[in-house]
DNA sequence: CTTTATTATCAATACGTTTGAAGTAACCGA
DNA sequence: TCGGTTACTTCAAACGTATTGATAATAAAG
C-alpha cells in the first residue's frame, strides 16, 4: 500500500530523511518553514510511516498488550474499551490476548505478548500469582488492574472494595435493616475477601449480628447466587436483607426468588456490586455498587503511557465505587 | 530484551542467518541434521525473533485487525474471543479497533488499522457501506461478519437471519398461538429486515393474518422493545405471542410485563433472536434463536488465515440459527 | 564585528530479518 | 564419466525508519 517512503517525501520537501523523521515524531526543534513544506509533502503523498521500520529502528512495538482472563463477560468490555480509546489517542495500539480464565493460558497468553515485542503489559487477569508478577515486572513494565500486589503499588489500579461494600452495608441498614447476610465470593479472590470484611465492618459497627451463617461463600456467577440461596434456606436464618458479592450472584438471587415465589423487594431486598450492564434492565432493577470500570481502564491506560513514553513515573490509584440506588432494595 | 539476534543463534550453530530463518519459517528444506543444530541453539540462546524485522523484510505484519462496533455490549465479545482463539495458534495477531457504533469513527478505526500495515481486516460494523467496503477490499483482503455484501459473497459471514425468523415463528405456530406480533428492528439494518421477512413468510404459509399493526419497528435495545409495547398497547391489536427481533428487544418486552402485571409465558409468549448470555439467567428463561457467534468467528478467522498465508482462495458461509427453548413460550 | 551558544540540517549507519540468486555437494541415469 | 537434477546452503541486497556525530546556519552576547 503505502508506496511512499520516508525518502521520497524527503525528496518532494527538499529536505533530508531525518528532518522528516523529526517532523513526524516533533521530537527536535524544526523550523516553521521547513515543517510546513515537510507536512504538505506528506499530504501530498499521503505518506504513512512503516510502522515496522519505526519499531525496529527504534526499538519500540508501539504496541501494549493487554491480557484479560475472559473477552466476553460483562465486566470486561468497558475496560477495554477504555484501554483502546485512550491508546489510540496517543496513536499506540493495543493487542488484547485472552487468558481464559485459567493460570496456564493467561501465562501463556503474556508469552505471547512478549514475543510480539511489547512496549508494555495491561493485565486484568485472575490466575497470575505475586511472585509471578514481581519477576515479570522486572522484564516489562506492567500494570495491573483490580489487583493490588505489595511491591507493586505504584502500578496497581484497585478498587475499594473493603469501603464500597462498607457503603452498600450501610445502605441497607439506613433503610431499617437490621437482618443482613452477605453472599461473597470464594476465598482464593482477593476483592470478594475485601467485599466481606467491609459488609463486617459496617455491621458491628452498627452492633447488628453476625453469626458463620450470615456470610455464604459462592461463585461470582448467577449459579453461585441460587446455590447460595438453597444454602441460606437451609441454614434457617431470618434475613430480610442481602449484600451480594456481584451482580451476578444478585442476578442468582433473584432467579431463586422467582422460582420461590418472593417478591422483590417487598420479600426480600438486595444490593449488588459491579453495575454491570445488566443491572439497569433486569426488573426490578438492582440498586448496587457502581464499579468505574471505564474511568479505571482510562486512567491506567494514560499511566502506562505517561510512564513508558514519556517516562513520568507511575502511581497507583485507588478508586471508590459510588451508589447507584434503583429498585431492589426497599425501606422497612 | 530479546538481546538475541539471528546472527548469535547462526554462529553457535555454526550456519548463516538464512539457514536459521529459514528453520524458524519451515519455508525451505533444510537438512535434518543442521535443523536439530539450529533448533538447539535457538533454545539454548532463548531466541525470539524480531518481529518488527519481520515484518520490515517480509512485508507482512501478522497482524490481522478487527473492528468491531462495540467492545463491550453481549454480541461482540465471543466473537472477539473466537477470532483470538483461532488467530493466535496459527501465532497471528488481532489487533481491535472499536468503531463505537458511528460510521465516523468505523471508517477512522479502519484507518488506523491499515496505518499499522494490517495484513487483513476483519470487520463487525454497522455503518459501512458497500461502496467503501467494495473499495477497501481492493487495498487489503476484508472479511465480514455478520454483514452480505453482493460482489463479496466470498469473503461473507453471514446468518440466515430469515430462516431462523421463520423457524422462531414457526415454533409458536407449532405451540398453538396464531395471533402472534413481531418487534423487529429499524429499516436500515439488513438484518432486521430478513428477520422480518422470515416472519412473514412462517405467518403467510401458515395462513394467518399479518396486519401493518403486526410489525412493529423498533431498537435493537431494551428501550426499543418497551417502546414498541407501549405502541402495540395504543394499537389495540390482540395478540398471545411475540417474535422479538432481538434479545435485547424481549428484555424490553420483559420489563413492560413487569411493569404492567402481564405475566410471561402465562399471558404472553415470547421468543427472542442471539441468544445471548443473559437469555439463560434472566426469569423465566428466554426460549430464543442461538447465534453461532463462536462458530462463526472462528471459521471466518481461519478464512482469513488460510487466504492471506496459505493463498486458499476463500468461500463466503452461511450459517444457521438454532433453536433454544426455555420458559418463556407456553403451549396453547 | 568577533566569539560563543543555540538551532537546524545532513550523511551515514544500525536495526534484525527475509529472499532471490548463486554456489556447492551429492546423486542419478545413460 | 559427464551433464543434469535435486537438496541444501550461503551471499548480499533489500526493507523503511530513527539515531547520531558532524556541520552549517542563525542568534545572542561581548
Amino acid at each position: 500500500m503505502s508506496k511512499t517512503s520516508i525518502i521520497e517525501v524527503s525528496k518532494l520537501a527538499g529536505v533530508s530523511p531525518a528532518t522528516v523523521s523529526r517532523v513526524t515524531n516533533n521530537a527536535a526543534p524544526v523550523k516553521e518553514a521547513t515543517r510546513i513544506k515537510v507536512l504538505a509533502a506528506m499530504a501530498e503523498l499521503d505518506y504513512r510511516p512503516n510502522t515496522a521500520a519505526q519499531s525496529l529502528s527504534s526499538k519500540r512495538s508501539n504496541n501494549l498488550g493487554m491480557v484479560v482472563s475472559h473477552l466476553d463477560g460483562p465486566f470486561y468490555g468497558p475496560v477495554m474499551s477504555g484501554v483502546e480509546a485512550t491508546l489510540r489517542k496517543y496513536n499506540k495500539h493495543v493487542i488484547i490476548a485472552s487468558g481464559y480464565g485459567e493460570e496456564k493460558a493467561e501465562k501463556e497468553a503474556v508469552d505471547f505478548l512478549m514475543s510480539r515485542q511489547v512496549d508494555g503489559l495491561i493485565l486484568l487477569t485472575e490466575g497470575l500469582d505475586s511472585d509471578y508478577l514481581e519477576e515479570l515486572s522486572k522484564k516489562i513494565p506492567i500494570y495491573l488492574i483490580n489487583q493490588h500486589i505489595d511491591g507493586l503499588e505504584s502500578r496497581n489500579m484497585w478498587l475499594d472494595n473493603d469501603d464500597g461494600a462498607y457503603w452498600a452495608t450501610r445502605y441497607l441498614i439506613d433503610q431499617g435493616h437490621t437482618q443482613i447476610v452477605c453472599l461473597g465470593g470464594q476465598e482464593y479472590k482477593q476483592d470478594a475477601n475485601e467485599r466481606i470484611s467491609g459488609y463486617e465492618r459496617a455491621m458491628q459497627e452498627a452492633g447488628l449480628p453476625i453469626t458463620g451463617q450470615h456470610i455464604i461463600r459462592t461463585e461470582f456467577e448467577v449459579h453461585g447466587g441460587l446455590q447460595a440461596m438453597q444454602q441460606l434456606l437451609d441454614s434457617g436464618l431470618d434475613y430480610t436483607a442481602i449484600v451480594a458479592g456481584n451482580d451476578e450472584i444478585a442476578f442468582g438471587v433473584y432467579e431463586w426468588a422467582a422460582r420461590n415465589n418472593r417478591r422483590i423487594p417487598e420479600d426480600l431486598s438486595i444490593i449488588g456490586f459491579d453495575d454491570i450492564l445488566m443491572s439497569n434492565y433486569i426488573s426490578p432493577r438492582l440498586t448496587t455498587m457502581h464499579f468505574p470500570q471505564f474511568d479505571m481502564a482510562k486512567v491506567c491506560a494514560n499511566m502506562a503511557y505517561q510512564e513508558i513514553y514519556n517516562k513520568k513515573p507511575p502511581g497507583g490509584v485507588k478508586f471508590k465505587t459510588s451508589l447507584v440506588i434503583r429498585e431492589s432494595v426497599r425501606k422497612i
